[in-house]
DNA sequence: GTGCTCGCTTGATTTTTGTCAAGCCGCCAG
DNA sequence: CTGGCGGCTTGACAAAAATCAAGCGAGCAC
């Protein structure tokens, strides 16, 4: 079942911006001890609280992050390709503080973390990349902090959506890329409270249909939701 | 006002896990370019959303992080000696996330951001103390992130209550370090709601004086918070 | 087709949390 | 001492969110 990555998947693994200044024989110290492995479906992938093992890159299909407590559980991100994930735990060769699982059919390399740390303490290149992808890591989690104890549920959602719709390329019409249970637990609610919630927004032009987010208003929207860089900027 | 920091300064400064690895001479360069100051209480020192010009160092005193939207404030961390603030924002020279402000008369050291880039990019000591804090920092916040989304508003309590009773050295009587309306925002939560989960947790064996906490149970309190390690214990 | 599952929705209800208003109390200036 | 201020608490109430229960409807096995 485990492979080495083929050519076609190098080149993807490269042209991440955590690769990208990396030199090459590094770069192949990386590769050689990586595998290359295809997931079904809701496969746990990680569990919290395990020891970390290996860097993982999304190359095709989707991963969610999620935590679990006293029988509850939450999700806490989802992971597309192509990026990575678990890079904290891996530099600080600490337990995972999140559990993972394919959402779709996905295609994962696993990296073995001694080798992301032995490079990293020779490979300048790479060491700032890593900081730098650790350092929007983590001003990704402080916004969504800021976005879960200043906002009502309600404004989450919307801007949620206008968010969304930025990485759908602005166009009014859009689609939901899971289900909307996930979606709930990812902005901290309940699925009855989300689908009461798409209600509350209608009178500011929302419209959903099945998996459909249509904004017929941009301004009524925007006006509600007061969308901030500081909150919903996940570029920045 | 401004002044370079005193020979005394750089030994606190010097133990700090971030400077421990860096050689000689890149400290010297840091310390050559760095300002101490004295601040009295309540003093904003950022700003979110200004431009990262400092690294920021706590010698004496505390800071308290936090952000603003749409006319309603937050709580997000304090930062007590000896430690750094906002390194994200200065490793990626891009805009705060959060504001600072003092809560007591505080000893400040502000590090050139610029000069922090340059030798990280020199010095793989540093370089590798830099990716430990921020991942530290990392995880700091996705356990504050499962805190906030997995507990109610007395769990977070109740092991808030926990983790300071282990910051005291397990001490069954410690004070709290500031006002209560900040530890209310902090666990996200009013004031008036602080003041009733204070009586909700009475019937496990909690006691509140001013700003004394009395353990009566210990065991109680630990069956109904049940910590864990994956979201309270800061030091992994 | 029928019957089943599963995710989503809806309504009724309870629980939790926030808001508003008032009062208490320690602290400090005058 | 006295008065005022600010932080904390309390109670009454309102809003938000979770829970419980039922029903809908698309998808699928048979």
């Amino acid at each position: 079942m485990r492979l080495r990555p083929p050519e076609s998947d190098f080149q993807n693994i490269r042209s991440l911006d955590l690769f990208t200044e990396i030199a090459d024989q590094h770069f192949d110290v990386l590769m050689r001890g990586a595998y290359v492995q295809n997931f079904p479906p809701q496969i746990e992938l990680i569990a919290e609280g395990d020891t970390c093992d290996f860097l993982h890159v999304v190359l095709s299909g989707s991963v969610d992050l999620f935590s679990s407590w006293n029988g509850r559980e939450t999700s806490m991100a989802t992971v597309r390709p192509v990026s990575t994930f678990i890079l904290a735990a891996t530099v600080k060769d600490a337990p995972y503080l999140m559990s993972a699982r394919t959402l779709e059919k996905s295609r994962i390399v696993l990296v073995p973390s001694k080798d992301v740390r032995s490079v990293f303490d020779i490979d300048p290149g790479f060491a700032r990349a890593v900081v730098t992808e650790l350092a929007q890591c983590y001003r990704s989690v402080v916004k969504n902090t800021k976005d879960l104890k200043l906002r009502t549920s309600l404004e989450r959602l919307a801007n949620y959506i206008l968010r969304q719709q930025r990485r759908a390329g602005g166009a009014t019409t859009f689609e939901l890329q899971f289900e909307k249970r996930r979606l709930a637990s990812f902005l901290g609610m309940t699925p009855e409270n989300l689908s009461r919630a798409f209600k509350g927004l209608q009178p500011y032009g929302v419209r959903v249909e099945g998996s459909q987010f249509v904004i017929l208003s941009q301004s009524d929207l925007e006006r509600f939701a007061k969308p901030n860089p500081l909150i919903d900027d996940y570029s920045t």
